[in-house]
DNA sequence: GTCTATACTCCGATAGAC
DNA sequence: GTCTATCGGAGTATAGAC
């Protein structure tokens, strides 16, 4: 019993067995072997699908992207108030995260710091700040904060630090622990309010 | 010409190539022969000095703490009023960076996101985690934060937000380039000028 | 499309001389 | 302490049959 079920097609165990191990493990500590293994699928076949493993880690990535982006999307669906969605963010990070089982940090950013600069799957880390920087200065905007890009800017940095406080929680299992997304979304809808405060008085 | 100067002693060679390119191209992704390579050291030597790769990791992430404790203890001495003592760590952070020329993110939550989970450099990262949360604490406390914790936490995310929008940086140049340590410093000061207020009003 | 078996490179680590 | 030379194993990728 070395085979997975193979009900369904050996590019999705593929692209499920990666998104397991790459997030769980790294993506230059987990071997092609790895990932071969968990999806059942046997190398001649992987290769048939993927033209190598820088392949199959584009395509990993490009898969939490469009994941994330729908997630993303559907949150902000169900918000109408301006300020309500510029700050989805963080609840869409949340949705995120339970419906993945997430337990650790931002995929991207660790993306960002095991892979090459000339690697291919460098375009889903840029498509992925893209995303929010351009989503993030657009709902600013729409909210009425008097500067799109500062807000951008603030709120990016937020961000970063709830995902990286969960990268650091797997670590160091000792820290107080408050919910980050919390913590992170008061701090920005605090931020958020002094910016509209400000602007009504100018 | 494949050697470096040898005019320092091997593992101090080693430490310095070590620290250069684990912290530029990932842990994984460097192979003890590009540390000897650069090092001008042979194999035999390394191995005489480090048990393995994983020993020579450990020593790398080691080196960085014991310099990150120290540059930050270099700053702290030339502070006196205690909110400027707690702000102090963005100050530090930009010193050490420009210190060691590091472009991007932190070292420690690249490792924390390479290494696994029985890593002997493991001990550094929770050091590093240690040394944050129970230094932000001691000064918060100092500076008259009704709630040290809480303040501990807060300073946390902002910290890990404004390195990893390093980090980012360096995957995506066409980022808006304000310094996110400046960011990062002014939200912190907000906050706990704001903390510090409703202590004394209640 | 999928498998088994294998080629070939690179990596981490060691042996033994100086 | 330091070197040269090399071993054993893991890793990526391919060949060829079904």
């Amino acid at each position: 019993m070395t085979r997975a079920a193979a009900s369904r097609p050996a590019r999705e165990r593929l692209l499920a067995a990666a998104g397991e191990l790459f997030y769980e493990s790294g993506i230059a500590a987990t071997s092609v072997d790895a990932v071969l293994a968990r999806a059942g699928v046997s190398p001649a076949t992987m290769y048939a699908h993927f033209a190598g493993k820088d392949a199959l880690v584009a395509a990993y990535l490009e898969q939490r992207h469009e994941v994330w982006r729908r997630t993303w999307d559907a949150v902000l669906a169900e918000r109408e108030d301006p300020v309500e969605r510029l700050l989805s963010l963080f609840d869409a990070v949340g949705r995120y995260r339970s419906h993945e089982g997430n337990r650790r940090g931002c995929a991207f950013l660790a993306a960002a710091t095991e892979l090459p600069a000339d690697h291919p799957g460098h375009r889903w880390l840029e498509a992925d700040t893209h995303l929010l920087v351009e989503r993030l200065r657009t709902l600013a905007s729409a909210a009425g904060v008097p500067d799109p890009d500062d807000a951008a800017a603030t709120l990016l940095l937020l961000y970063d630090g709830a995902l990286d406080r969960f990268a650091r929680a797997a670590t160091t299992p000792g820290l107080p622990d408050d919910d980050p997304l919390v913590r992170a979304r008061a701090l920005a809808a605090t931020w958020v309010d002094a910016q509209l405060a400000g602007r009504r008085r100018t």
